[in-house]
DNA sequence: TGAATAGTGTCTTTCAGACAATATGCC
DNA sequence: GGCATATTGTCTGAAAGACACTATTCA
């Protein structure tokens, strides 16, 4: 090969233009972060999507997510991915786990550090949606084909959703912060798909002692006003910040 | 810069001789695979180590594991690593997560996956350690300085051992095909780290119908020999295929 | 007073945990 | 018989689940 050329393709190499161009060019597996961004809208447990641009899985729907900078750290960068690709800051975040199977991304290998994430409808600017046409909130149970392999992704992330939610104070994630016992029902409700005891509920979430009592009441309708709640540990409210 | 030596310099970037070369030459986070391997040793809980040859944290002791091929699944790289470092094949393994706090290698940006793996005593052929001198099993209760964050890891894999033996039956993956109750109890305590009630605890497994009495019983010293069980749903004996 | 949702208590069942005596084998 | 471990059942307390009526607000 003359050197002028063999140069040239180096040059050509050595040039990260896109997400493209940087998978072609190493030898060695990428990683992205991916997040699945939950919100309760409507009485709907929904998720963020993006309508991709460009290809592959043009026109389908994906996970806001992107590389991992060098310097950021796992979670650092899920938060910096979503920001840029939605507008969407200071939400709870907890890491799912690596996704990597060799062909999930058909332009190279790419493993992908799957986040869930939460946030309350009242915590979302409306900003975020205007600049964004190619950007909207799908109801879990409604998910068009998501591109690579970002279905199981959201299935895991459900799972774990689930799963949190016995045994960690994180639905309040998913409301303002003052609430009445209904609204946290529906929140266990949609993430756990079955209807439950009121009584039994109330219960169980008042011997918990995460909630406190504001003292205020939500009137909304032509009935007996509800107590607003809000969560007892402050500590807890702070964003969670995970070893990674 | 002359093209003979740009060439030079190009050829010896492209040139992967080692961790360390590959480390320097890319400018994005490369990825690794550690695995916790447990085993159950003379009524210990042990992990295996390997004593590091090279800088940075020469002669300390870290987790096997190691870069991932560029075709290989997340779970074939860790048994591979795994295999080739250690010898061990055929274990069961679970991924942790993904640990990536930016600095937690000195030479560059790695981010890792974690996995745990069981393996039965039984299964473990002497000459995996007779040719590594530089390999060892520990007490977890007495581990030493560990390299890296592995020590997190290890941290890690514990408490996800101990979630999943309540919600799976993976024990059995640290016993002989046939082995006693007292045995089985044995290894819960070891990994919950507190001594159970005999009654209760045999009440709860033959409860749960994971057990198949097979009829032959172990004697061991001068007392009553113990039924041999061994568990009852084969389709789980079967190394576990997880998504990745 | 009618409509709509908020708020509350009892009973039953299930599961976890404390607890001790008998059985079997070999010396 | 003595020793060592295997094996077995009852009672209690806590938590989960089924279940229905009263309270409050405004039109």
């Amino acid at each position: 090969m003359a050197p002028d050329s063999f140069i040239e393709e180096i040059q050509q190499k050595q040039k990260i233009h896109d997400e493209t161009s940087a998978l072609t060019r190493y030898e060695v597996p990428l990683v992205t972060v991916d997040v699945v961004l939950f919100t309760v809208q409507d009485s709907r447990l929904k998720v963020l999507l993006i309508q991709r641009k460009s290809d592959p899985f043009i026109h389908s729907w994906a996970l806001p997510g992107g590389f991992i900078h060098i310097g950021e750290h796992l979670v650092e960068a899920a938060k910096n991915r979503l920001a840029e690709e939605t507008s969407v800051t200071d939400v709870y975040l907890q890491q799912l786990r690596a996704f990597g199977k060799a062909n999930r991304d058909p332009r190279g290998r790419v493993i992908t550090v799957g986040f869930y994430a939460l946030v309350s409808a009242e915590r979302l600017r409306p900003e975020a949606h205007a600049n964004a046409e190619h950007l909207d909130w799908h109801c879990v149970t409604e998910l068009p084909e998501l591109a690579f392999d970002h279905r199981l992704i959201v299935d895991t992330a459900l799972d774990t959703l689930e799963a949190h939610l016995e045994t960690t104070p994180i639905a309040y994630q998913l409301l303002p912060k003052k609430f009445t016992l209904t609204e946290l029902q529906r929140v266990y409700e949609l993430i756990k798909e079955k209807q439950l005891d009121k009584r039994n509920f109330r219960k169980k979430i008042m011997a918990s002692g995460m909630l406190k009592d504001t003292g205020e009441t939500k009137m909304e309708g032509y009935h007996r006003p509800a107590q607003l709640y809000s969560f007892a540990d402050t500590e807890l409210k702070v964003m969670h910040a995970q070893p990674v």
